[in-house]
DNA sequence: CAGCATCCTCTAGGATACTG
DNA sequence: CAGTATCCTAGAGGATGCTG
């Protein structure tokens, strides 16, 4: 077990997932990873199930825990900006990964996402 | 979006993480990664916190998605074996980054893994 | 546009006891 | 040893309306 600021793990790995678990942290991960900057607005409409209060809690931890950063973009009208940072970027390895092995899932299951991606938008 | 058995899903990557995600299954996999072959008990000891529910629900549903496989070595006693299966196997590449990353995350925040292991049994 | 504040639901997950 | 079967609760997550 390991004790680190005030919970506990079972080894490094917990360690690791315990910054993208909950429902939504890797699919904006991979949004922001993918189109580098996103508003609000465009993340909340890529997500289309997603909760206002689940989209901005779950920003808000992912600042906390530096994996993006916000930034202020203009104040009247008021815009913003996401974007992955440092630690945000350390994960694109598993993005990159994940969404292969997404894609040779589907295929393997008769969905060529590559191919009908116009469809799945 | 991508309608596959009766869900949705936003992309790949969601796809292929609706297989890991609970809060145990990667914690599972990681472990058989780790030693190959496991008994039932082995894994419940060494995910102390995990209930007897979560731990056979989850063997199941890991099961049922050929990420693992239970073989039964004997019957009397009974004594059953778990492993990865290909799917399952198919992670090891996530596993490996997230333990690596944990790993260094933890270094940077003054634990020493690797150095203090036998600490953390 | 980019959120917060509330209130509410529902189910993931835990505790406990029991079985072949 | 390797699980089931119940019962129960916390808190993750959703719906809705409001604000600077």
């Amino acid at each position: 077990m390991i004790a680190f600021k005030g919970r506990t793990y079972t080894c490094p790995i917990d360690v690791t997932f315990s910054f993208i678990n909950g429902k939504w942290k890797v699919l904006i991960l991979s949004h922001l990873y993918r189109y580098k900057k996103r508003s609000y607005s465009e993340i909340r409409d890529n997500l289309p199930r997603i909760s206002e209060k689940m989209l901005s809690q779950q920003l808000k931890e992912m600042e906390a825990d530096e994996l993006i950063v916000k930034k202020t973009i203009s104040s009247k009208p008021y815009r913003v900006e996401y974007a992955l940072a440092k630690n945000g970027k350390a994960f694109s390895p598993i993005m990159e990964f994940a969404s292969k092995w997404g894609i040779r899932y589907l295929k393997a299951n008769g969905i060529d996402y590559l191919k009908d991606q116009e469809l799945y938008k």
